[in-house]
Parts: C-alpha cells; sequence; structure tokens
RNA sequence: GGGCGAUUAGCUCAGUUGGUUAGAGCGCUCGCCUCACACGCGAGAGGUCACUGGUUCGAGUCCAGUAUCGCCCACCA
C-alpha cells in the first residue's frame, strides 16, 4: 500500500487515539478457543483501590506489559486481566474520612441514608450494610479513575476480564476455598492470645507486622520474696497485675536457687512462680524477666510452654479491664481499672514509688514495638477466636513442601528467592485470616445456639458451595428460618470478614474463574507469570502459593518477576507520609506514554529505580526520532521486493539479524531493561550512520538505490516490532502509515528472515 | 543477631562464561537551522571500576575479608 505520512509526526494524542481503536477492534482480547499450550496467563496484581496509583504502580506494570506484547507478538494468546483490590481496611478507612462516618454493626440498614454534602465534625455512626454500600460507591469511581490511567499508559490488559476482591465471584472463590479448607481440616479455629489493633479492633496477622523504634524506659522492680527482693527490669510495668510468673535461663547461677520458689508481685500481692525457661536471656536487664499475659509474643510462648494461667488485663480497646484477674488485690487494681496502657503506666509507676518497690529512676531506652503496619498505636495481645490456615507456621512437613514450591518457581531475578526461603522459615505460626471488620468477604458460617443460647462453635453450620456467596448475618443456614437467629436452640452468623489476603491469594482463580467456568479455567489455570512488588513477597506470592499447593497441588504459576522500587527524584523512598510521592497523570501529559513506558522498562528487573526526569525526555526523544525516522523511510516511492544488493545494505541487514537474536534472548530471560537497551542502540547508529551513509543513494536512481529502499523498509519493519512493546503507540501509529492491522498483532521479528536477506554478509562493515 | 542486594565518569546506569587503549545517555564545552528530525546533527573534555589481600600470563569481571548504603527477617524483659 502507499504510505500515507502525515507532513508533521507527532507524539500527541496518540494515546487517546490508539487506546479506542485497540478497544474497538479488541486488539487484546482473549481467544477463549486457544488451548492452555497456546496461552500465555499473567496473574496481575489487583491494584489497591484507595485513591490513587502512583508512580511505583506504573513502573512495574509497564515493564510486565512489555512482556505481554512480547508474548503476544510470538504468537500467544494473552490473558491478561486486570483486578481491583477494593475490600479490606484501606477502603473502610477511606470511606470514613471521605464521608465521615463510621460503621456501628449494631444499627439496622437506613433505605433513606445518604452522606451530608459536607464532612461532618463528629462522624455519624450507621449500619453495616450502609457502610458497604458507601464503600462500593467509592470504589467504583476510583476503579474508573484506575482504569483511564492504566490505557492511557497502553497495558494490553483484555478489559473484558475484570474482577473486583469485592465482587460476588472474588466472594464465592474465597469462600468456597474456604470451606474447602475447612472440610479438609487446613481452616480451623482456635480461641488464643492474638496480636491485636486497639484502634482498628481486630486481630492481624504475622505478615501485616511491623517494627517501629518506640522510646521506652526499664523499670527496675523488686519482687517479694520474705524479707528479700528478687528485681527484674520491664518496660511495661502497668502489665505488673497481669504477671503469672518470673523466669530466668536455666543455667543461670544467680537464679538457679530461686528455681521452683514463689514470689509476691509488689502492690497486686499475687504468688507467683520463678520459673526456668531457655529463652531468658541473663544479659538483658536483669536477667530475670516477668511474664505477663501478655507483653509480647515471648510471653505468649512462655505462658504456652510452662503452662501458665491467664491475668489477662488489657481489654480489646486498649485499656485496662474493669475487674481485676484472680488473685490480683482489688484496691490496688482498682487504680487502674479503665485506664489506657500509657494512663496505666503513669500511675503505676507513682504507686510503686511511694511503695518504695521502683528502683531509681526508669531508664530510658528505644527499642522496637511491634505495630500493624496500617496503624497508629503499638499492637496489644488479647485472646480471641479466630480462624487460621495452615501455611506451615507450625508443621515442618507443610513448611518443607512450601519451601519446595519456591524452589519449583523461576524467580526472576533469582536471588528475590531468597526473601521467600527467609519468610517461610521464619513463620512463626499459622495463617490467621479472620477479621473484625465489615468490608470484606464473610466468613461462610453460621453456629448452632444451645438452649442456654450459647453458639456451638465446634459444629459450624456450613453452607453447600451452591449457595456462595453468603453473608451469615443476612443468610440463613439451611434448615432454620430467620425467625431463630440469636434464639436458643436457633442459630447466629459468624460475624467476622476475612482479611484481604485471604481473597486475593486466590486471584489466578478469581480471575480464572475457578468452578464458576471450567472451561475457561482450563484453559489458564496454572498461570505463567506472576509479576508484583518484591514488598509482598511475604504476602501476596506466598499465600497464593499456600492456597494453589492446599487446593490444587501445583504452582499457581511458572515464572515470577519481581520489579523494582521506585524511588523519588533525590533516590528517597517514596512515601505518602513523606509527601514526595510523585503522580503519574502529569508526567504522562507532559512526556506521554511511551515515554514513561520507556523510563519503566529501562530499570532492571528487580533494580530499585528513580523517577528520572532525564530518562523520560530520553524516551520522548526516541519516539520522536521513530517517527521521524519512518517518515524519511516511507517518503521514499515503493519498490518491487527484489533482493538487496549493495555491501553497506547487507551489512546493516546483518548486524540487525544479530540484534533481533539478542533482543529475543533478553525477552525469554524476562530482561526487558536489556532488551530496550539492545534495540535502542542499534537505532541511533541505524540513524546516525546507516541512514547518513545511504542518503544520497538512496536519493539515486538505478539497482543501488532500489537496494538501499530495500533495506531500509526491511529495517524499520522489523525494528518497529522490536520497538512495539515499549513505544507501543508510536509504533503502532508508524505501522498504521504503511501496514494493515495492528503491529501489536504482528509477529515477532524473527532473526532468520533477515540473516536470509543479508546473505553472508559481515554485520561489523 | 541472621539473610539479600548495591558500591564503575558530576548525575542515572551498561559492562553475560576473566583477555587488546573501561562504555552509553544526561549534564558540560565547541561547531552546525546539512531538503526525516533543532525533541536534531557532528566534535570534545571527564574514571586510582568503594577499600585490602589472594588466584592468574592477564581481574571492573573469580575468591576471602573490610567499609558504606539500601531492603527483608528476628523472642522487642
Amino acid at each position: 500500500m502507499t504510505p500515507n505520512v502525515p507532513d508533521r509526526p507527532t507524539l500527541d494524542g496518540l494515546e487517546a487515539k490508539w487506546d479506542a481503536v485497540w478497544h474497538e477492534q479488541g486488539t487484546y482480547a482473549f481467544d477463549r478457543s486457544a488451548s492452555r499450550a497456546e496461552v500465555y496467563a499473567i496473574d496481575t496484581p489487583p491494584p489497591t483501590v484507595s485513591g490513587s496509583l502512583h508512580m511505583g504502580s506504573v513502573f512495574g506494570y509497564a515493564q510486565t506489559d512489555a512482556i505481554a506484547r512480547y508474548q503476544r507478538m510470538q504468537g500467544k494468546v494473552l490473558f491478561y486481566p486486570m483486578g481491583w483490590d477494593d475490600n479490606g481496611l484501606p477502603t473502610e478507612r477511606r470511606v470514613q474520612n471521605y464521608f465521615g462516618v463510621r460503621c456501628d454493626p449494631s444499627l439496622h440498614y437506613d433505605p433513606e441514608f445518604t452522606p451530608p454534602a459536607e464532612v461532618p465534625k463528629e462522624p455519624i455512626s450507621i449500619s453495616r450494610p450502609n457502610f458497604v454500600e458507601l464503600c462500593l460507591r467509592l470504589t467504583a469511581e476510583d476503579e474508573k479513575a484506575f482504569e483511564h490511567l492504566w490505557r492511557t499508559v497502553g497495558l494490553s490488559v483484555d478489559w473484558a476480564q475484570t474482577y473486583t476482591t469485592i465482587g460476588p465471584e472474588a466472594q464465592r472463590a474465597s469462600q468456597r476455598a474456604f470451606l474447602r479448607n475447612l472440610a479438609r481440616g487446613e481452616a480451623y479455629a482456635q480461641e488464643a492470645p492474638t496480636l491485636w489493633d486497639v484502634d482498628f479492633r481486630t486481630a492481624v496477622a504475622q505478615a501485616e507486622l511491623e517494627d517501629r523504634e518506640m522510646p521506652g524506659a526499664y523499670h527496675r522492680i523488686g519482687f517479694h520474696r520474705g524479707a528479700e527482693r528478687v528485681f527484674i527490669e520491664t518496660t511495661r510495668p502497668e502489665l505488673l497485675p497481669a504477671c503469672v510468673a518470673l523466669v530466668a535461663h536455666p543455667d543461670d547461677e544467680r537464679y538457679q536457687p530461686l528455681f521452683g520458689s514463689t514470689v509476691t508481685t509488689p502492690l497486686f500481692g499475687v504468688d507467683v512462680p520463678v520459673l526456668a525457661h531457655h529463652l531468658a536471656e541473663p544479659d538483658k536487664g536483669s536477667g530475670i524477666a516477668m511474664i505477663c499475659t501478655f507483653g509480647d509474643t515471648t510471653d505468649v510462648t512462655w505462658w504456652r510452654e510452662l503452662d501458665l494461667p491467664v491475668r489477662s488485663v488489657i481489654g480489646r480497646d486498649g485499656r485496662l479491664v474493669a475487674t481485676p484477674p484472680d488473685h490480683v488485690n482489688p484496691t490496688a487494681y482498682a487504680e487502674l481499672a479503665g485506664k489506657t496502657t500509657k494512663q496505666a503506666q503513669k500511675r503505676v509507676v507513682e504507686l510503686l514509688q511511694e511503695s518504695g518497690d521502683l528502683v531509681g529512676e526508669p531508664k530510658p531506652v528505644t527499642h522496637p514495638v511491634k505495630f500493624y503496619e496500617k496503624g497508629d498505636r503499638p499492637l496489644e495481645v488479647v485472646t480471641s477466636r479466630q480462624w487460621y490456615i495452615r501455611n506451615g507456621g507450625r508443621e515442618g512437613v507443610v513448611r518443607e513442601e512450601l519451601l519446595q514450591r519456591g524452589k519449583e518457581l523461576a524467580w526472576h531475578p533469582q536471588h528475590m528467592k531468597a526473601r521467600y526461603d527467609n519468610w517461610v522459615s521464619g513463620l512463626a505460626g499459622d495463617w490467621l485470616i479472620s477479621r473484625q471488620r465489615f468490608f470484606g468477604v464473610p466468613i461462610p458460617l453460621w453456629y448452632p445456639l444451645d438452649d442456654s443460647g450459647e453458639p456451638r462453635y465446634d459444629e459450624p453450620l456450613v453452607p453447600a458451595e451452591s449457595r456462595l456467596p453468603v453473608d451469615p448475618s443476612n443468610d440463613v443456614p439451611d434448615g432454620y428460618d430467620e425467625a431463630q437467629r440469636g434464639v436458643p436452640g436457633g442459630f447466629v452468623g459468624d460475624t467476622d470478614i476475612m482479611d484481604t489476603w485471604a481473597t486475593s491469594s486466590l486471584t489466578p482463580q478469581i480471575a480464572g474463574r475457578w468452578e464458576d467456568d471450567p472451561d475457561l479455567y482450563d484453559r489458564v489455570f496454572p498461570m505463567d507469570l506472576r509479576p508484583q512488588g518484591p514488598e509482598i513477597i511475604r504476602t501476596w506470592l506466598f499465600s497464593t502459593v499456600v492456597r494453589a499447593h492446599l487446593e490444587h497441588g501445583v504452582l499457581p504459576w511458572r515464572d515470577t518477576t519481581i520489579n523494582g522500587w521506585v524511588l523519588d527524584p533525590d533516590r528517597k523512598k517514596m512515601a505518602k507520609s513523606k509527601g514526595n510521592v510523585v503522580t503519574p497523570m502529569p508526567l504522562i501529559e507532559e512526556y506521554g506514554s511511551d515515554a514513561i513506558r520507556y523510563w519503566a522498562c529501562s530499570g532492571r528487573p528487580g533494580t530499585d529505580t528513580a523517577v528520572d526526569f532525564g530518562q523520560m525526555k530520553v524516551g520522548r526523544r526516541l519516539a520522536t526520532k521513530l517517527l521521524n525516522a519512518s517518515k524519511f523511510v516511507l517518503g521514499f516511492p515503493s519498490v518491487d521486493d527484489g533482493p538487496v544488493t549493495e555491501p553497506v545494505d547487507l551489512a546493516m541487514l546483518a548486524a540487525l539479524a544479530e540484534v533481533a537474536g539478542s533482543v529475543t534472548e533478553a525477552f525469554e530471560g524476562y530482561d526487558y531493561a536489556r532488551a530496550l537497551e539492545r534495540a535502542e542502540a542499534f537505532f541511533w547508529s541505524f540513524c546516525d550512520d546507516y541512514i547518513e551513509l545511504v542518503k544520497g543513494r538512496a536519493y539515486s536512481d538505478g539497482p543501488a538505490a532500489a537496494s538501499a529502499l530495500r533495506a531500509l523498509r526491511l529495517a524499520l519493519d522489523a525494528q518497529l516490532r522490536l520497538f512495539a512493546p515499549f513505544l507501543a503507540f508510536a509504533t503502532e501509529e508508524v505501522w498504521s502509515w504503511w501496514r494493515e492491522g495492528s503491529v501489536h498483532r504482528a509477529a515477532w521479528p524473527d532473526a532468520a528472515p533477515l540473516r536470509a536477506a543479508a546473505g553472508s554478509a559481515d554485520a561489523s562493515v
């Protein structure tokens, strides 16, 4: 066809133009007639829908898109869905602030409720269904904005294949998987000490913890032993009424004489045993520690292994409970009841000073304290009934199996596997999946109530899979009716929801419509690729491996690419709290999507990369150059398909063949950055050297001119396709000037035909 | 305390089985509106390859150790 080249090619407006065309022509639509062997399936990370996407997301997703486009051009049928992770705490928090509301599950649904136009000073209490409505409303708006950004960036996602983690399909899959875990004994409930966020009033899992350095102080406190004193040091004197024992190392000669005897707590007058345990460290504090129920996870270990009683004083609201534990002097305790831990600590210290049991002044220290990663106050340990899924945290056999899965998985880059091994090896317990929150997938169970109205937790009422998804607070178990809810002899629904990871650990199954559409599922599962960030190896990657291992006995995907972290222009970690977050849209408008994609794809796999406006400028120049060089090549009259004859032309084609080979090789190893670098290096030399060299000849007539024109077109054609995964818009624009269809559905440039055209030419000429 | 990664020109980074004078882009200096492109073209300056040893005919590249930075994990009295 006769090329239709614009007089002044421009990058401006290409995003909207080609997004519309791709959408209309279904360029990236999944072809579900393809067999599993023909499909390349990507388990795309569902971004958290809470506000806006940042450059870190664009970075990783653009890299994945380059891989996706490469695979598509290699002839694979891409299953490339997109999910939105909208359930869970981030959305709840955003809804609370955005609308000025708070969820109170004891309230009933108010169909008339609409949030006030202005955020009220005092949050309005609304029912759980009203709250969930607002969550859905806000996430729907965000998801529209997210899709718009992704389409502008040019992700070649099939937008007909989207899901949300709060949607009915995701709920059905999570509940089904949970029920199957339950049936196989992999899910279980347990009343146990649990890390608890006192502000969010929910249990949290090991994977969601982080340490923060906090100021504290060692308080040296004397326990009574007749007329003697035994001194311990603690940072949490307010837990003195919760003390159940003292503990020292079995080899510690200072305390060996005390083992087996009892001492009395100051102020509260409780007799507690002095015990030996290997976890006690002789060189920490005074070498002897008080065990409280519960100050930290070590206390839990001691409590369990030494078979100690419980004296809980911290309530779920983070305040000291009203009634003192057994044996605790009620008069002394009354001073503390109802106080926050901070207030209680202050008061206990005053009382200890008055009684003379505190030695000297508290010694200030800075020490790491466990926080919920989204929380504001230190976690407490409270006893509660929670659901767990076995993940090898307690059983060596399962742990070994999961480590083995980690070995089967192909990691890119390889060293990221160490983080997985590290995490799995360090698991301290099973996966706590229940949350005492509102916007999530309900635990799909009810419990019968006995004659006194107490739930029989050991006999849960399980829904048939055909009924899923269910909401036990609205739906009724088979064999009961609504009137029996909460009545002795009736039933009660489980009020907990699942942790968001309990749903997103099933993204391959959700996207593949597990059990809902077995025909589709068989064509896409297990998937080929899991691309994701390094910080969620311990959560998303690991939990997905756990679910697939337990349910299907396979790895959920063959390869995983772990992208690097995005740093701000000054190479600092970007964080909302630091106010240095760079938002993508303004940059896309300034540099164009191809430039942003270029920047993202020039970051090596797994390598932390700064937001670099220089790289974006370079990317934009590359895209512009591609338009102009193409205009030059296509400006010449078309010649027939005869042979390329001139040595320089042949050498150029030979070099291009080599480049095509190495770009392909790089992509096969998931090294999109190297692929881009190779293609780019050739292109600039093609423009600056080869084109300049043959320009004069190309303008002339005769066989030598024809050879140049043929070589130019061959080279342009191949290079457009080599760049298509990166410069998705500019390559498509040029392709449309002279070719049919989309460059993104064209075949990947094989080195062989170029080499054939080059004959025996030497690339180094 | 354990693990992983990084350390190459002012800046951002390549450098794949160890092999001739260490590369690119940005920035900088100088010269060019040469009919595809001034978002361009040409020329140039700029480096003890973190440090210390070792292996080798030969090390930015392999080995050991040290330092600094970053990340992950850890029972935090």
